[in-house]
RNA sequence: CGGGGUAUGGCGCAGCUUGGUAGCGCGUCCGCUUUGGGAGCGGAAGGCCGCCGGUUCAAGUCCGGCUACCCCGACCA
């Protein structure tokens, strides 16, 4: 049993100067967590309660899906990470120390390297295979800029697990195992989450879903449809592409004065008072925009790349970096500008773009701009413009890229319907890993031939500690926390109201019952503290069940309430027990 | 890394414009009263006003520099 009058606890009346979102704000006034340093939080008496309940569940069903539990350290050797060349890859993210004598180690930021390698230690046959295990360990990254609490921080806890089959086949079971195993654990944590098509982004790795905890403070933003149930974060949606048009008569393209049209504003201005079309106005959506980008490559080169879009959209750098994984992208400084002199800025056009024409740069182009399409787009001088420009007939690209904006209301890329967008938080992704790092670390085993075949890998990754937040997030109330029973830290708060010593007594015993009946009891037996007080505080604190014992005592009643619908009770003293016995076991 | 903001008892804030004894609310401690919705009265403890330098008889306040933290954008569980 948990006693207000001596647990470790002090709760705040008004909200963090720091704190923004609601769990953030709700989990250090209700003194669950505290601050040690930017993005590194201490959890109080209460919060661990709440963390270990989680990290509790995540265990149980990974168990249940017979997943094993393995523990890495959080200090790390560099040799690994130097292997798959994330030692330099995850840059200033990696929090990196030296020993005594001077030798790098790093504070572990994901473990796919230790997992590989320690199966590769272990097992050589395909008898030994599938295999699927797992950990729950802190992991340490030193964001840029840690935000919102528990959501983002640079120490975490995050369960990741790693299957290893033979083949494709092998590795889909796997991967269906896990996510079973998430539909399940997210469903015990109480979260409303949604599974949505996802990026495997800088890990590698095809087919990948990440379940996301809807609320605005989310960090992912993702598009669901109506009709058919479609959903995908935004980096990973495709444009469906319209119907090729056939370009049959349609009229030969011309070079236009624009002056003074940088802007694709002043372009559409200028194109409507002086070169008006019949039947209908131009639009930002009748311009071709191309858009100049550097890409940082892994290996250290810079490379310049263009994309292609209509000119009603803006590129989404999200989705830009996501299509170009690993290469990250960097803006294109004037100093590019002017190693490159067929650029013009503001009047680019595909006559100077791609790999064989006069820039030599690599040009890309949104998959709305398919074959027959007319644009008005850059002319490649100063001031002008060309019109009537037809793709596949006037020009040509590189390829294609997801890179455009999407929006609500896009249609929705499997049934054409209409696309909602809302955001997210990010509490678990699983992704078909394959063989990166089985092949960068040499993961092999002998199949039933005998001969050498890498193993391939999924990686399934839930983050823990963000799931209290998350849990806050779908839970809380204008009150305070309103938690799950099951990740509770205690079923039920008994407020002991009034100064007559019979209340407590009375308290004192239900309690007492409550406990030896197996239910978790948070006990307020503070002394000289106002019901006012008492009431709030229960109330932040976030109890599944409130229980009352005050001025009803004198008629023999108790109060029960339940913290989620205020519904109140009263209760015959005698029946107290067992009535709130029923209530914690539903 | 770019932009914005803040830094004053444990928490939330005022004071700075116009330099002159460091304040308010909450919390904490003591006493009395109070006890079904964050109680009242009286008393008390607790602060290098982020750091360094400058101006001045005098700096929380003015000037210069630095640091830290928070928020908004580009990365991720």
């Amino acid at each position: 049993m948990l006693r207000m009058s001596t647990l470790f606890l002090r709760t705040l009346r008004d909200d963090p100067a720091d704190a923004e979102v609601p769990s953030h704000k709700l989990l250090v006034r209700a003194g669950y967590i505290r601050r040690a340093a930017p993005g590194v939080y201490s959890w109080l008496p209460l919060g661990w309660k709440v963390y270990r309940n989680v990290e509790r569940i995540v265990r149980e069903e990974m168990d249940a899906a017979g997943f094993q539990e393995v523990h890495f350290p959080a200090l790390l050797p560099r040799e690994p990470y130097e292997q798959t060349g994330r030692w330099t890859e995850y840059g200033d993210n990696l929090f990196r120390l030296k020993d005594r004598r001077q030798v790098d180690m790093l504070l572990g930021p994901t473990h796919e390297e230790m997992f590989t390698l320690l199966v590769k230690d272990l097992y050589s046959s395909y008898k030994d295979l599938p295999l699927a295990i797992y950990q729950i360990q802190t992991k340490y990254r030193d964001e840029a800029r840690p935000r919102a609490g528990l959501l983002r921080g640079r120490e975490f806890v995050k369960k990741d697990s790693y299957s290893n089959d033979v083949d494709d086949a092998g590795l889909q079971r796997s991967y269906d195992a896990h996510r079973d195993a998430y539909v399940k654990t997210f469903g015990r944590l109480g979260l409303d989450f949604v599974i949505v098509s996802a990026m495997s982004g800088a890990m590698g790795g095809s087919k990948s879903e990440e379940f996301l905890q809807p609320t605005p403070v989310g960090e992912d933003t993702f598009v669901r449809c109506a009709g058919c149930g479609y959903a995908a974060n935004v980096e990973a949606v495709i444009t469906p592409a319209p119907p090729a048009v056939d370009f049959e008569g349609a009229s030969a393209a011309h070079v236009e004065d624009t002056p003074d049209t940088p802007t694709i504003e002043t372009l559409v201005a200028l194109a409507n008072e002086r070169f008006p079309r019949a039947d209908r106005p131009w639009t930002a959506a009748d311009t071709l925009k191309n858009v100049v980008v550097m890409l940082a490559l892994p290996d250290g080169t810079r490379e310049p790349l263009c994309v292609g879009l209509p000119g009603d959209r803006e590129v989404d750098l999200k989705r830009l970096e996501a299509a170009l994984a690993p290469a990250e992208v960097e803006p294109f400084t004037e100093a590019d500008f002017a190693k490159n002199p067929s650029l013009v800025k503001g009047y680019i056009g595909p006559g100077v773009l791609g790999e064989k024409k006069a820039s030599g740069i690599r040009y890309l182009l949104d998959p709305r701009v398919v074959s027959g399409t007319a644009w008005i787009t850059g002319a490649d001088e100063p001031g002008r413009h060309v019109f009537d420009l037809v793709a596949g007939r006037d020009f040509h690209a590189d390829g294609t890229i997801e890179a455009a904006e999407v929006r609500a209301g896009d249609a929705c890329p499997q049934c054409g319907g209409t696309l909602h967008q809302a955001r997210g938080i990010e509490i678990g992704h699983i992704f078909q890993l394959g063989r990166k790092y089985a092949d960068a670390l040499g993961l092999q085993v002998l199949d039933e031939n005998g001969k050498l075949v890498t193993v391939t890998m999924g990686s399934y990754g839930i983050g823990v500690s963000r799931a209290v937040a998350a849990v806050v997030e779908a839970t809380y109330d204008e009150l305070g926390l309103c938690w799950p029973r099951e990740v509770a830290p205690a079923d039920v708060h008994v407020v002991a109201t009034g100064k007559d010593e019979a209340v407590f007594t009375a308290a004192e015993q239900l309690s007492q019952q409550l406990e030896a009946a197996g239910v978790r009891v948070l006990y307020d037996d503070r002394p000289k503290v106002s019901p006012g007080v008492k009431f709030k505080d229960a109330e932040l604190l976030g109890m599944p069940t409130i229980v009352v014992v005050g001025k009803g005592l004198a008629e023999g009643t108790i109060e029960v309430r339940d913290r989620r619908s205020g519904e109140k009770a009263e209760v015959p003293v005698a029946d107290a027990a067992g009535y709130v016995v029923a209530q914690v076991r539903g």
